[in-house]
RNA sequence: GCGCCUGUAGCUCAGCUGGAUAGAGCAACGGACUUCUAAUCCGUAGGUCGCAGGUUCAAAUCCUGCCAGGCGUACCA
C-alpha cells in the first residue's frame, strides 16, 4: 500500500515533468518502483531517470536531479530523496508512515493480507489424481501439499476456488491391481495363484486381501472375474488415500472419475468433432490425431488399434469439460513425468475451439529421498517406497508441509528423512512458530503483570524508532503485496520465505529488546507492535496449511 | 537426436517482471540463560553465480553455443 503510494506520487511527477517539457512520455510505464538492497539506499528507489536517459540521450544524474526536486515536495511520505549511482533516485519514508502500519493490521486482523484482487474467478485446482493402487508416495505428498497451498493462495486473493481430484478406475494398471488382489486372496486360502507378472507387490494387497477372506470365506475362490476384487481393493485404497489427505488438512471439493466422460459419451464426442474439423485420420487401424498442425513433432494417436482411447483423448474431453462448467482458469499441479500430456491437451482444447491460455500448469520436478547421505529408489510397483502415512507418523502434519514447501516447485527436492525424522528441532517450522509462540508468551507475562494494551489511537507509535523496529514494521506492509504475488505466481514457498525472514528479525530483536519495560509509553508501543507481528505470522502460516501454535 | 526443468558458499537452497556491495539455513569455530520460553541470539569463516560469447547505462537474471544432472520423448498413465 505504501509502494502504491509512492507509485502513484511517481506517475504524476512523471506526467508533470512531460508537461514542463523537461523529458518525454517515451519512458511511460517501463519504470518502476523497487526494493534496493542496503538500507543506505533507502526504503524504495526508482530507476525513472536512466530509463528516459537511455531513450533521450541524456544525462541521468541530470534528469534525476530534476526528479527529485519535485518528490522532495512530497514532505508527507518522505524524509528525503537522493540521487546515487549511476541515477537511481532513492526514497526514504517517514518514521510514522511505517509505523501507522500497525493500524490496518490490527483493525483487519486475521484478514490482513487477503484481498479480493481475485474477482471471484473461478478456478478450478487440479492435483493428487493419482489412480486408487496404493498408498500415496513421497512425490504424491508434495503435490498435495503443494496444491492445496495454491488453492489456499488463490482463496485468500479472492478466487472462487473448487479442488479436483481425477482419477481412472478403468485401466490396465487397475485390472493388475485385481489380478494382484486374487492373487494374494488365493495364496492365504492356500490355494494355487499366479501373480501377475507386474503386479503390485505391497503388503496392502495382503491387507485387503484378508479383509476378503474374513468376510467372503473362499466364495470367490471360484471367481475368474477379477472385477469384485478390483473394487474392493479400489474402496479400501481410496478410503486409505482420502484418510492420508485429511490428515494433511486437505479435503477435497469434488472428485471426477474418467469413467464418466465414457458414459456421457464425452469421449466419442471429441473425436467425432475433432474429424468434423478435420484434425485426426485413421492409419494402420488406429485414430491420430494431427497434433503437428499444433507445432508438435509428430501426431499422436487418441485410439489404439484394439479400440482402447490412450490417456490422451479422455485429458482432452475432461479439460473441456472443466471448461465448459464455466472455470475462468484451470490450473493443474502435475509431476514432471506428466510434462509430455501438456502439449498435447493444450492442442486438443485449441483444436475443439477452446481458450488454452486459461489453462496453467504446474509441474513439479521429483522429490528424492535420502536416508544415511544416500539416495533410496523408490518403486510403487515393487512396494519399497515410503508412503506420506508413514512419514506423517514420524514427523506430523506441519513438518510434511513446511519441508515441501521450502522449495519452488521447479526444483527437485531432496527430502532428507534422517533431518525430518531425527532431531525435529532443527527443522526450520519450528523456528517460525516458535516465534509465534514468543510473541504470545509476551502477551500472557503482559497480563500476569496486569499491563493492558491501551486503544491503539491512544499508544504514541513514535517511540518505535530502533532499526530492527523499522524493519519489521517494514515487512508487515510489504506482506498483502507477498501474497497477492505468491498466489498469482502460483508460489507458496515464497510465504516460508518470508516467515523464515521475520522469524530471523524477530529472534534476534527478542534477544536484544525487551518489549515489556520500565517505560510505560515504550511498552505500550511495542505491544502494540508485538500483536501486528503475531497476526502476521498466524495469517502466513495459515494461508500455506500450517497450524499456529500459542506455545511450545 | 529432440522437448521441458535444474546447475549460486563444503551441503540444502532463496534471489519477485535485468539494477547499485549476490543472501539464508545446516555443517565448522568462538561466545551469551538470576530479565517477556536458549526450539533462541551474537560473532568468525566460507563465492570466477557450470563454461564461453553476445545484448544493455546495468546480467545470477535476457539471447546463442557448449558441459553436467533429472524427467519425458509409446497404439503405458
Amino acid at each position: 500500500m505504501i509502494k502504491e503510494q509512492i507509485q502513484k506520487i511517481l506517475d504524476s511527477c512523471f506526467i508533470e515533468g512531460v508537461k514542463q517539457e523537461l523529458w518525454s512520455d517515451g519512458a511511460a510505464g517501463s519504470y518502476t518502483v523497487e526494493l534496493p538492497k542496503h538500507a543506505s539506499q533507502g526504503d524504495y528507489s526508482t530507476n525513472m531517470a536512466m530509463i528516459m536517459a537511455g531513450r533521450e540521450k541524456k544525462n541521468p544524474r541530470e534528469l534525476a536531479a530534476q526528479l527529485t526536486a519535485k518528490l522532495s515536495e512530497h514532505t508527507e511520505l518522505f524524509d528525503k530523496v537522493e540521487i546515487a549511482g549511476p541515477g537511481f533516485v532513492n526514497f526514504f519514508v517517514r518514521d510514522d508512515v511505517w509505523q501507522s502500519v500497525i493500524k490496518p493490521v490490527c483493525d483487519q486482523a486475521y484478514t490482513y493480507g487477503s484481498s479480493e484482487i481475485g474477482q471471484n474467478k473461478k478456478v478450478l485446482v487440479e492435483f493428487v489424481s493419482a489412480n486408487p493402487t496404493g498408498p500415496l508416495s513421497i512425490g504424491h505428498g508434495r503435490q498435495a501439499v503443494l496444491g492445496d497451498s495454491i488453492a489456499r493462495l488463490l482463496e485468500a486473493t479472492g478466487h472462487d476456488v473448487t479442488r479436483e481430484y481425477y482419477y481412472n478406475d478403468a485401466g490396465r494398471q487397475m485390472r493388475v491391481l485385481g489380478q494382484s488382489t486374487r492373487a494374494r486372496y488365493m495364496e492365504i486360502l492356500g490355494l494355487e495363484s499366479d501373480f501377475p507378472e507386474d503386479g503390485y507387490q505391497g503388503e496392502y494387497i495382503y491387507d485387503i486381501a484378508r479383509k476378503l477372506v474374513a468376510e467372503k470365506g473362499d466364495s470367490l475362490k471360484d471367481t475368474e472375474d477379477v472385477v469384485p476384487f478390483k473394487e474392493r481393493a479400489e474402496q479400501e485404497i481410496f478410503a486409505n488415500i482420502t484418510d492420508t489427505l485429511a490428515r494433511l488438512d486437505i479435503k477435497f471439493d469434488s472428485y471426477y472419475n474418467e469413467h464418466s466422460l465414457y458414459e456421457k459419451g464425452l469421449v466419442d464426442d471429441v473425436v467425432v468433432n475433432l474429424r468434423e474439423k478435420g484434425l485426426v485420420y485413421d492409419l494402420d487401424g488406429a485414430v491420430w490425431f494431427k497434433t503437428t498442425e499444433f507445432g508438435q513433432e509428430k501426431d499422436r494417436v487418441i485410439i489404439k488399434s484394439t479400440g482402447e482411447p490412450t490417456y490422451r483423448l479422455p485429458d482432452i474431453a475432461y479439460h473441456r469439460e472443466k471448461l465448459r462448467r464455466g472455470f475462468d482458469w484451470l490450473v493443474n499441479i502435475f509431476g514432471s513425468d506428466h510434462i509430455a500430456t501438456v502439449p498435447d491437451v493444450l492442442a486438443g482444447i485449441r483444436a475443439l475451439g477452446y481458450d488454452d491460455s486459461k489453462v496453467t500448469v504446474v509441474l513439479h520436478q521429483f522429490v528424492t529421498l535420502t536416508r544415511e547421505g544416500k539416495q533410496v529408489k523408490m518403486s510403487t510397483r515393487k512396494a519399497n517406497f515410503i508412503t506420506v502415512d508413514e512419514l506423517f507418523d514420524e514427523v506430523g502434519p506441519d513438518v510434511i508441509r513446511f519441508f515441501f514447501l521450502m522449495r519452488k516447485a521447479d526444483s527437485q527436492l531432496e527430502f532428507d528423512l534422517d533431518l525430518a525424522t531425527r532431531e525435529s528441532q532443527e527443522n526450520p517450522v519450528f523456528y517460525v512458530q516458535y516465534a509465534n509462540a514468543r510473541l504470545r508468551s509476551i502477551q500472557k507475562k503482559a497480563v500476569e503483570k496486569n499491563i493492558t494494551r491501551i486503544p491503539l489511537e491512544k499508544a504514541s507509535l513514535d517511540k518505535l524508532t530502533l532499526p530492527e523496529e523499522m524493519n519489521m514494521l517494514k515487512a508487515l506492509a510489504a506482506f498483502p503485496e507477498l501474497v497477492e504475488s505468491a498466489a498469482l505466481d502460483l508460489s507458496p514457498h515464497r510465504i516460508i520465505f518470508f516467515l523464515m525472514d521475520l522469524a530471523g528479525q524477530f529472534h534476534s530483536y527478542y534477544n536484544r529488546h525487551l518489549v515489556i519495560s520500565d517505560d510505560p509509553e515504550l511498552t505500550q508501543a511495542r505491544l502494540w507492535l508485538a500483536e501486528s507481528l503475531r497476526i502476521v505470522f498466524h495469517n502466513g502460516l495459515r494461508l500455506v496449511g500450517l497450524s499456529a501454535p500459542e506455545s511450545m
